[in-house]
DNA sequence: GCGTATCGCGTTTTT
DNA sequence: CGCGATACGC
C-alpha cells in the first residue's frame, strides 16, 4: 500500500505519479478521515484537487471504492475528478460512486422501487419537457387567454419548483418572492395540483421529484436508509453552496449511521437560488453536523494579484459571508480593463478586434472566454466573431437534445419506454400532415387512457387526409418492438423519420444530419435503451463532430452561469450596464446580493487578463435607445483597481468583413511561416500591427517583432498572420 | 367556424 | 426556438 503519497514533502512519491502539490490546509482536509468536514473554499483555490486527493487517500487507507460516494452538480466534474484520481493511484477509480445529485437519485430510485406510487418504472423528464406539460395544462385549463396577465409557464415551473427544494407552501413563496403574481395565487395553486397528477398518471418524473423522492426513500423507508447508509461510509459533496434543503436532508440522512461527510463550498459563489440553493444551508453545515471541523482554503492558484484584489472588492460589499482572506503567489501585473463601448457594435468589435490582437500575440483561442449574463447578450458579438472568420463556440444556449430534430428522433424511443409518455405522443403526431395540435390531443389522449396504447394507435378512425401516416406510424412501432437493441431501434426509427425530416428541415438539413449522425454514435456505446433515455434527460451530450474535437481551438462564448468552475487565461465579461447586470427584475427584492457573487464568479475565471466592458447607448425594452451608465457593481469598486480604456484610443479597421476573411484563408492555404523562414532583422507585415522588424527568435515557434506603428510584440507562428516581406 | 399553415419578433440564469 | 397574430382550406 502506498502511504501519505500525497502530500509531497512528507513522503515518498512513487514513479508515474503526477503529483500536484498540497498545501498545509489542504493537506489537512485531504487526510481527515473520520467525522464531519466543512471545507471554506475560495474561487481558484484547489477545491477539485483536494476532493480528488481525499478520494485516493481514503482508497490508499483501505476504505473500499464502492464506499466512497462523490456527489456533484455535473457529471463532466464527477467524471473528471474520478479519472484524476484514478490517475493519482496508477489505477481506475471506477468502482467509486461519483455522479451527480440526479443521476445517483435515478440508481437509487430504480433499485430500491421509488416512493410517492411510481414503482421503479418511471421516466425522468427534463425542464424542457415540464415546460411542455404545464402549456398544455395551461391551454386545457383555459389560462392564459388574450387580455388576462398570467405569468409565463418559465416563472410557473421556476415557482412549483421553488416551493418543492425551499420546502415551502406555494402561496408563501408567492408573497415572498412574485408578490406581482399574488392575484393569479389560486390559479397557480390549481396548475400546480393539476402537474403533480399528470406526472403521476404518465409516469413522468421531473428533477425535483427524483429529489424528494430520494430524501422520502431514506427518510420513510427504514430498511433502505440503513442500507444506504452503510453502503456509503465516506461522502463527500463538491459545491455545497449549491445544494436545496432536500439535498442538504439527503446528506445529513444518507450519513446518519456516520457523518462521515465532507462538503466543499464558498459561500461567495452561490449563484443558484432561482434553483432552490440555499446560501446559508453551508452556514448551518456545522449546526446540521455538531463537531464540525471548518478547514479554510485561502490560497488562490488561480489569478494575478491585480485580478484578485478586484475580485475581492466586488464581494467586499456582500451582506453574509465567511471571511476569507485571498492571496496568491502567482506572479503578474496586468491590471483589469474597464472598455465604456459607445453603443452594444463598438463593444462587440472592441472584444472581436482585441481576441484577434490577443491571439495574435500567442494567446490560444480556447484560453480565451466572453462571459455575460444572458444568453441574448451575445448575439451582437457573435455576428461581429463570424464577419471576422474567428470560430467560437457557444456555451448556455441551446444544448444537443433541446434541437427539435434530436427531440423527435428521442420522442420515438421514449415512447418505446413508457408507452403513455403524452408528449412524445403530441410530437410525433404533429409531424403528419394534417395533423395539427386538436387532432394530436384527441388521439393523445385516448392513447394514454388505453391499456394497449399500440394497438389502439393502429386501430384509431383515422381521417382520410392523415389515415396513411396513421397506418405508416403504426407499423414502424410494431416493427420497433421487436428488438432492444439500441441501434437497431435508432436505424429503424430514421428508416421512418428520415424522409419526413427532409421536408421538415429542408433549409437546413445538412447541419441536422450531422447531429443524427454524432447521436448514433453515441447512442451506439448504450447496451440498454432505458440508461440512454434518462441520460439524456440528465445530461444531455455535448455537440460535438469528431472532427471538431480533435482541433477543438475554440474561444468560448457563455453565460456567467455555464462558466462556473472554469477557468481561462483571458476572460472578457460583456454587458455590464445599467438594465443589464444586475439583471432588472433583480433591483428590488434579495436577488440583488446574488447578481453581485454573479459578477465575482465571472471576475474570478481570469488567470491573467481581465477585461469588463458595458455600452453607453442601449436598446430598451421599448424599443427607444437610452443612455445608461455603467453597472452600479462597477460604481462601487475602488478606482484604482482597474484602468479605463478610451473608446477614441482604441481604432477598429472599419470593414472587417471584406478585409479580414481574405487574410486568413490567403495565409492557411500558403505554406506556414516557421523560426528557418526568418532571422534577426527580417521585415514582415502583420494585418493588424502591420510592418515591423523581427528582434528575437524564441524557440521553438515565437518571435519578438518590433512594430513601426505598435511596438514590440511576441508573436507565436503558429497564430500570427504574417507575410515575410524581407529574410 | 374550426383547425392548420405561415410569418415576424422577443428572449434570466439551469442540474 | 417558441409565442402570438393572421391567413387559408375543409
Amino acid at each position: 500500500m502506498r502511504t501519505d503519497i500525497l502530500f509531497s514533502s512528507s513522503g515518498p512519491v512513487p514513479a508515474g505519479v503526477n503529483l500536484e502539490q498540497l498545501n498545509e490546509s489542504q493537506y489537512r482536509a485531504v487526510t481527515t478521515t473520520d467525522g464531519p468536514v466543512l471545507v471554506i473554499a475560495g474561487a481558484g483555490s484547489g477545491k477539485t484537487r483536494t476532493l480528488v486527493h481525499r478520494v485516493a487517500y481514503l482508497m490508499d487507507h483501505g476504505v473500499a471504492p464502492e464506499n466512497i460516494l462523490l456527489l456533484t452538480f455535473t457529471r463532466k466534474s464527477a467524471q473528471e475528478m474520478l479519472w484524476r484520481a484514478g490517475n493519482l493511484l496508477n489505477d481506475t477509480c471506477q468502482r467509486v460512486v461519483g455522479g451527480t445529485f440526479h443521476g445517483i437519485a435515478n440508481m437509487l430510485l430504480r433499485r430500491y422501487g421509488a416512493p410517492l406510487g411510481y414503482g421503479s418504472s418511471f421516466t425522468i423528464i427534463d425542464r424542457a419537457d415540464a415546460e411542455g406539460i404545464v402549456n398544455l395544462l395551461k391551454s386545457s385549463m383555459g389560462l392564459g387567454g388574450k387580455g388576462r396577465q398570467f405569468p409565463s409557464r418559465r416563472i410557473l415551473l421556476n415557482m412549483i419548483s421553488g416551493a418543492v427544494n425551499k420546502s415551502l407552501p406555494l402561496d408563501d413563496l408567492v408573497h415572498d418572492q412574485y408578490s406581482h403574481l399574488i392575484e393569479h395565487l389560486d390559479d397557480i395553486l390549481n396548475l400546480q395540483i393539476q402537474y403533480e397528477e399528470f406526472k403521476r398518471n404518465h409516469g413522468l418524473m421531473d428533477y425535483d421529484d427524483l429529489l424528494t423522492n430520494w430524501k422520502r426513500l431514506l427518510a420513510e423507508v427504514p430498511e433502505a436508509r440503513t442500507a444506504i447508509s452503510t453502503r456509503f461510509s465516506h461522502i463527500m459533496v463538491d459545491e455545497y453552496q449549491d445544494t436545496n434543503l432536500v439535498q442538504a436532508d439527503i446528506i445529513r440522512l444518507t450519513a446518519s449511521t456516520h457523518d462521515n461527510v465532507m462538503a466543499v463550498g464558498d459561500d461567495s459563489q452561490s449563484i443558484y437560488s432561482f434553483r432552490g440553493a440555499d446560501f446559508y444551508n453551508i452556514m448551518r453545515f456545522p449546526k446540521i453536523f455538531p463537531d464540525t471541523q471548518i478547514i479554510k482554503l485561502e490560497e488562490n492558484y488561480r489569478s494575478t494579484q491585480p485580478i484578485l484584489s478586484l475580485t475581492n472588492d466586488i464581494i467586499r460589499n456582500a451582506r453574509d459571508k465567511y471571511t476569507k482572506t485571498l492571496f496568491t503567489r502567482i506572479e503578474g501585473d496586468l491590471t483589469p480593463k474597464l472598455f465604456a463601448a459607445a453603443d452594444e457594435r463598438q463593444e462587440a468589435r472592441f472584444v472581436a478586434a482585441k481576441i484577434r490582437q490577443i491571439h495574435e500575440e500567442g494567446t490560444p483561442l480556447e484560453e480565451i472566454a466572453v462571459l455575460f449574463r444572458s444568453g441574448f447578450h451575445s448575439f451582437k458579438l457573435e455576428l461581429e466573431l463570424a464577419a471576422g472568420g474567428l470560430d467560437f463556440e457557444k456555451r448556455g444556449g441551446l444544448k444537443l437534445t433541446e434541437s427539435a430534430h434530436i427531440k423527435d428522433v428521442l420522442s420515438f424511443l421514449r415512447i418505446l419506454i413508457n408507452p403513455r409518455d403524452t408528449l412524445s405522443w403530441n410530437r410525433i403526431l404533429l409531424q403528419l400532415e394534417k395533423i395539427g395540435p386538436k387532432t394530436a390531443q384527441k388521439i393523445t389522449s385516448v392513447i394514454a387512457r388505453s391499456d394497449e396504447p399500440f394497438a389502439t394507435l393502429a386501430s384509431y378512425p383515422a381521417g382520410a387526409a392523415w389515415k396513411k401516416g396513421m397506418a405508416a406510424l403504426a407499423a414502424l412501432f410494431k416493427n420497433m418492438q421487436e428488438t432492444d437493441s439500441p441501434s437497431v431501434l435508432f436505424d429503424k426509427v430514421m428508416g421512418y423519420y428520415e424522409p419526413l425530416f427532409v421536408t421538415l428541415y429542408a433549409d437546413d438539413y445538412p447541419k441536422r444530419k450531422k447531429d443524427l449522425e454524432q447521436l448514433k454514435v453515441i447512442i451506439a456505446t448504450y447496451e440498454s435503451l432505458q440508461t440512454f433515455i434518462d441520460d439524456t434527460a440528465l445530461d444531455p451530450p455535448e455537440v460535438e463532430s469528431g472532427a471538431e474535437s480533435v482541433d477543438r481551438r475554440k474561444l468560448v462564448l457563455s453565460t456567467i452561469h455555464s462558466a462556473k468552475g472554469l477557468e481561462w487565461m483571458v476572460v472578457f465579461v460583456i454587458g455590464l450596464a445599467e438594465g443589464r447586470f444586475p439583471h432588472p427584475s433583480a433591483e428590488q427584492g434579495g436577488q440583488w446580493e446574488e447578481e453581485r457573487r454573479l459578477l465575482y464568479v465571472a471576475a474570478t475565471r481570469a488567470k491573467k487578463r481581465l477585461y469588463l466592458c458595458y455600452p453607453q447607448d442601449m436598446m430598451m425594452p421599448d424599443r427607444s435607445f437610452h443612455r445608461v451608465g455603467m453597472s452600479p457593481f462597477l460604481r462601487e469598486l475602488q478606482p484604482g483597481l482597474y484602468d479605463r480604456i478610451k473608446a477614441e484610443n482604441f481604432s477598429y479597421d472599419p470593414s472587417p468583413s471584406a478585409a479580414k476573411v481574405s487574410v486568413p484563408v490567403a495565409v492557411k492555404k500558403s505554406e506556414k511561416i516557421t523560426l528557418d523562414d526568418l532571422s534577426r532583422g527580417s521585415t514582415v507585415l502583420h494585418p493588424f500591427f502591420g510592418e515591423g522588424q523581427v528582434s528575437r527568435l524564441i524557440k521553438p515557434c515565437s518571435v519578438d517583432i518590433a512594430f513601426d506603428k505598435h511596438g514590440l510584440k511576441t508573436l507565436h507562428l503558429d497564430y500570427a498572420k504574417l507575410k515575410v516581406i524581407k529574410r
